[in-house]
RNA sequence: CGGGGUGUGGCGCAGUCGGUAGCGCGCGGCGUUUGGGACGCUGAGGUCGGAGGUUCGAGUCCUCUCACCCCGACCA
């Protein structure tokens, strides 16, 4: 590619608007251009990266056995009425009616249309397992986008779904994922690791997700140094230590004026917090109050609250709320209260003779024990991990870490081939659902991330797997014989099958040299006179600050050479 | 949806007390330059986000509205 001809201009300063790296780089060097609110176009250098993702994604997944196909952008409604989701998601998918009046939806995933087409075209146990994915364009009206490519709302995602007859083959299949999910971010160039999460919307049983670290990431992570625990703070686990037993005191009330934060009663009555019982109130989504407790020291975690409840959502309560219960906002605990459903952590569980609340203003109740002076509905664990928390399975303590989610897997089991009657017949021909696993891959968010994670104050350092180019190719000089030189090296490079931007402008060399490290590609080769005179050409990785000086019939054969070694760095199968 | 912020030429910005819009970069032409974002001359390009209002007069004041960004809520 000519650069004098190419779409897309280069600039000097990043829009205002852009605000972390990867947003502000890919603008400046031409690759995306804002259209609206999570919205962007890519340019042809843009567009080069995101089909090079897509090609590493889809060679990885040819291996495991998937097969690509395509499936619509516009559904009918019909289906997502039948998986139940077009009533359980909210305004995140967008709605819309043809000319005869019929509901559409934009797809924001695609679990329904495959469980559509498995009831049609998989009829026996014989036809499974398989694995099927596409890549193609998802809209979610996400209620914020933000940072450039990092969350938008229209992308293009890879998905995959596998089908089984049973939960073992399911692991089989998600397990293979697991591996070509390894393979596709190493080979992009991506530092990640893999995490336990949350099931969300997708439903389902088991949940991990592949997180490029990043300062700028979305989601928080809980790892443990020894690598024996990860997780997105969402469901992170902790380890967690059975107190001293200690006999069952009396309870025993106590004066506690203007104490309506634990912070305050163990400052007041000199114990820890950890001594402590915390009541936090919300109402749920059925309009069910939940009554949560949790030890004085710990914080909710309401993504575990919600899994415990079922409640899609939790809303804090108001002090009328809490009042009708009978509890008493600052001074509330679970003794005597009614009509709540009561869920306890863990940590409560485990520790006795707790301070909570008398649910009444400026007292406070002594020795408050779960099983003797109130019964739980729900025992389970909702605690928040924090930094440093003991590692569930070594108790070293975890570090915490930011991560932009590139990838998760899903075990979906048969939640949606249930519903919409995805069966196949077994050996005994009986009618069995499907079992579904579901695999997602945001394709611009990975490129994002990669640039994330490699750049300089210069520009983007992009690795060779999913530069725009191999090469940056300049001519410094408008001299006939450098001009005529630099297209000779041109055509001799794209016959060997290098991928060349050659930035033939007019420019100066400052601009040119800027602009090749702007843009980032591995392999920078220029010719001047200078480099003529000596029958040379200046070789430069982006990645090194030196050059070195090839002689020009070499050119070639050290560009391949160099370009073998690059993603060699890369290969999943070297070991590196 | 709550909180904060910004809308002036392609990008970055200025615009005082209300007086008829300017700077840098970029872009076209000519000339001089050519190994780290050159210089001179010259030229093109703006419904000042939109609507309404106040005023002799609005980029500037008032009202409404739209868009975008950031934090939070939310999120496969």
């Amino acid at each position: 590619m000519r650069m004098s001809h190419m779409f897309g201009r280069t600039l000097r300063e990043a829009p205002a608007d852009a605000e972390i790296p990867s947003h502000q780089l890919m603008v400046r060097a031409a690759m995306i251009r804002p259209l609206g609110a999570g919205l962007y176009s890519l340019l042809p250098l843009g567009l080069r990266v995101i089909r090079k993702v897509e090609q590493v994604v889809r060679e990885e997944m040819d291996a495991i056995g998937g097969q690509e196909m395509l499936m619509p952008v516009v559904h009918p409604s019909d289906i997502w009425e039948r998986s139940g989701r077009f009533f359980e998601v909210g305004p995140e998918m967008t709605r819309l009616k043809d000319r005869g009046d019929r509901d559409l939806v934009l797809a924001m995933t695609h679990e329904e249309v495959v469980t559509d087409l498995v009831s049609t075209e998989v009829n026996s146990y014989r036809q499974l397992p398989q694995i099927v994915y596409h890549i193609q364009t998802k809209w979610r009206d996400e209620p914020r986008s933000r940072g450039g490519l990092i969350r938008v709302r229209e992308f293009t995602m890879k998905d995959s779904y596998t089908l089984d007859t049973d939960a073992e083959a399911l692991d089989t299949g998600y397990e293979k994922h697991a591996v070509a999910y390894d393979r596709i971010f190493t080979r992009i160039g991506l530092d990640f690791i893999k995490v336990g999460a949350d099931v969300g919307m997708m439903g389902g049983s088991k949940s991990e997700e592949f997180m490029a670290f990043s300062p700028n990431g979305e989601d928080t992570l809980f790892i443990c140094p020894n690598g024996d625990y990860a997780a997105n703070r969402e469901v992170a686990e902790f380890r967690r230590d059975d107190p001293a037993p200690e006999d069952l005191l009396p309870v025993e009330e106590v004066e506690t004026p203007d104490t309506d934060t634990i912070a305050k009663l163990a400052e007041l009555l000199d114990i820890p917090l950890s001594r402590t019982a915390k009541a936090v109130f919300y109402i749920g989504e059925s309009g069910r109050f939940i009554f949560a407790v949790i030890r004085g020291d710990l914080d909710v975690n309401e993504t575990a609250l919600r899994q415990a409840t079922g409640e899609a959502t939790l809303t804090p309560a108001t002090a009328d709320q809490i009042r009708a219960i009978g509890a008493e906002p600052g001074y509330g605990s679970p003794v005597g209260v009614e009509g709540a459903v009561i869920v306890v952590d863990e940590s409560i569980r485990q520790s006795p003779n707790l301070v909570a609340g008398a649910n009444r203003p400026g007292y406070h109740l002594r020795n408050v024990n779960l099983g003797r002076d109130y019964e739980a509905d729900i025992v389970t664990s909702f605690a928040s991990a924090w930094e440093g928390a003991p590692c569930p399975v070594c108790n070293a303590p975890m570090k915490l870490e930011r991560g932009i989610e590139v990838g998760n897997i899903f075990q979906l089991g048969t939640r949606y081939t249930e519903k919409m009657g995805a069966t196949y017949l077994d050996k005994d021909g009986k009618a069995q659902p499907v079992v579904m696993g579901s695999y997602g891959i945001g394709i611009g968010r990975n490129a994002a991330a990669v640039v994330e994670q490699r750049h300089d104050e210069r520009g983007i350092v992009w690795p060779i797997s999913i530069a725009p180019y191999h090469v940056s190719l300049l001519s410094l000089g408008k001299e006939a014989e450098v001009i005529e030189a630099t297209d000779r090296l041109f055509a001799e490079l794209e016959a060997a099958g290098v991928e060349v931007l050659y930035d033939d402008r007019a420019d100066r060399p400052g601009v040119k040299f800027t602009d090749a490290e702007l843009i980032g590609n591995p392999i920078r080769l220029s010719i001047s006179k200078r480099t003529l005179g000596a029958g040379e050409v200046e070789l430069r990785l982006r990645t090194e600050t030196d050059s070195e000086m090839v002689p020009a019939d070499e050119v070639v054969g050290r560009v391949t050479g160099i370009m073998a070694d690059l993603f060699a760095e890369l290969d999943p199968d070297s070991g590196a």
